[in-house]
RNA sequence: GGACGAGUGGGUGAGUUGGCUGAAACCACAUCCCUGCUAAGGAUGCGUACGGGUAACUGUACCGAGAGUUCGAAUCUCUCCUCGUCCA
């Protein structure tokens, strides 16, 4: 949530900063003139409640003196329609600013450039060099059913289109690179942590799905429980309502579990093969940090993973996303994107953002600096999308023949 | 699924014949003092959020969540959630 004590302050910063992310004018206008019905309504029903107060509290001294009662409850009850009143209109106007300031995205970095899509995104650097097939590479669902990995109707039987089901060694290697992801972050001072696959609305809330995106959740029916979309969503909720102590900080995690999406802005959009899942695995990377902590850690999430990719021997580049590619909750996100030769283009495999201080505010959660609470940064960044992996390693290590040579860092994971 | 019991501040845990309790006490923590000895003694401070004030300080809210009764609720009523014990 963006700060609203700053918005305050400094309004027109605040305002031109979030227009590059499409926030109007008019809307910013009247989250200020919201805030300020919120502050007007909070006085004046506290001063009644204070009045309230004190002459409850009289009650107590006329019992004990045996005085006579009528007169103050004359006072009192005259009062209390008052403070009614002034308690309906606090609430409405709490709610209706909330109900903006919880959908106004996160104010991006000065640093991130203007742009309207993907299009727009600025390349960073390229690792490692696209090699040169002496032959037509193919794309990935071929190899994947040529080879046996990964059967795509069957999928479909089981749940519904964007489902698939993978055999043999491409379970294999999906086990195999999970197992080599996680080591890998361990190694890099992330702690590994199993979280539930389920979350509720709160979590979600925090940081930042809802309550603008419920579509692209899936819902369980019977109780308020969503499926996670991303294992950012308990990793960073765990720590929810809490004031961390400095030396706790920063909090660096490293989990792997499924993801689920509904993807419902994505129709028609890779249709084939496992570029686009309702559910995928990922092994990702949340850090809890200190403001001033937040910069390094962010560099190091994005090193990471293309260390991982790096490792695997897949070519990559980094981008860093335009205004209009940047998510919700992101003040500044860096894509890692991998070479798919099959495509003959680059695929994004990794999201790193650093959300500064907008998931904490909506999480509260804060760190005890000195005497007073200050807002974490939280940052989140996969390492990596398991299934977008394997598509990268089948097209990038196939052989004419439509072999497939596995990476040795992952042979020691598959017992070869 | 059924029957009881419980949910208080970082922790333990008082407070439930409604007002003087935002909350005792202890522990932990912080600062200071004392002590010539490594372990102990003393003083003070120590919840969160929002608002007012340069500040000292002060107002409101919060004792699992929500609603209700009442002039007034941690304390009474209802619903829900969570945990424990027993039964199935």
């Amino acid at each position: 949530m963006i700060d609203l004590k700053l918005l305050q302050k400094d309004f027109d910063a605040i305002s031109t900063k979030l227009k590059r992310k499409g926030v109007s004018d008019e809307l910013m206008q009247e989250l200020k003139e919201k805030n300020e019905d919120v502050k007007k309504a909070k006085a004046s029903f506290e001063t009644l409640q204070a009045l309230q107060n004190a002459m409850s509290k009289e009650f107590g001294v006329y019992k004990r003196e045996g005085k006579d009662i009528s007169e103050l409850k004359a006072r009192v009850d005259a009062n209390k329609i008052v403070i009614n009143e002034a308690l309906d209109i606090q609430r409405n106007t709490i709610e209706a600013l909330e109900g903006i300031a919880m959908s106004v995205p996160n104010v991006p970095d000065d640093e991130v450039p203007d742009g309207e899509d993907e299009n727009d995104n600025i390349e960073i650097k390229k690792v490692l060099t696209p090699k040169e097939f002496s032959f037509i590479p193919k794309e990935h669902w071929e190899l994947a059913e040529e080879n046996g990995w990964i059967d795509f109707e069957r999928g479909v039987k089981l749940a519904t289109s964007r489902f698939s089901v993978s055999f043999g060694m491409g379970a294999k290697l999906e086990r195999a690179l999970i197992n080599f992801m996680l080591n890998f972050n361990s190694k890099r001072g992330f702690d590994e942590v199993s979280v539930p696959a389920l979350v509720n609305r709160t979590a979600l809330e925090g940081t930042g799905q809802l309550p603008k995106f419920e579509d692209d959740l899936y819902k369980m029916q019977d109780i308020d429980l969503f499926l996670i979309p991303t294992a950012e969503v308990p990793l960073t909720n765990l720590y929810q309502d809490e004031i961390f102590s400095e030396n706790e900080l920063p909090k660096k995690m490293t989990a792997y579990t499924s993801c689920f999406r509904k993807e419902a802005g994505a129709a028609g959009r890779d249709t084939r093969g496992m570029i686009r899942q309702h559910q995928f695995h990922k092994v990702e990377l949340v850090a809890i940090a200190k403001p001033e902590q937040s910069e390094n850690i962010f560099n190091d999430m994005v090193e990471c993973a293309s260390d991982i990719l790096t490792a695997l021997e897949l070519p990559h580049r980094l981008v860093t996303l335009c205004t209009g590619d940047l998510g919700f909750s992101a003040a500044k996100t860096v894509d890692l994107e991998v070479w798919l030769p099959g495509q003959n283009t680059y695929r994004e495999i990794s999201s790193v953002s650093n959300t500064r201080e907008f998931q904490a505010r909506r999480a509260k959660i804060r760190y005890k600096d000195g005497k007073k609470n200050t807002m974490v940064h939280t940052l989140n960044g996969s390492s990596l999308a398991v299934g977008r992996t394997l598509v990268a390693i089948m097209e990038n290590c196939q052989n004419e023949d439509g072999s497939i040579t596995i990476p040795k860092v992952l042979h020691p994971y598959l017992g070869m």
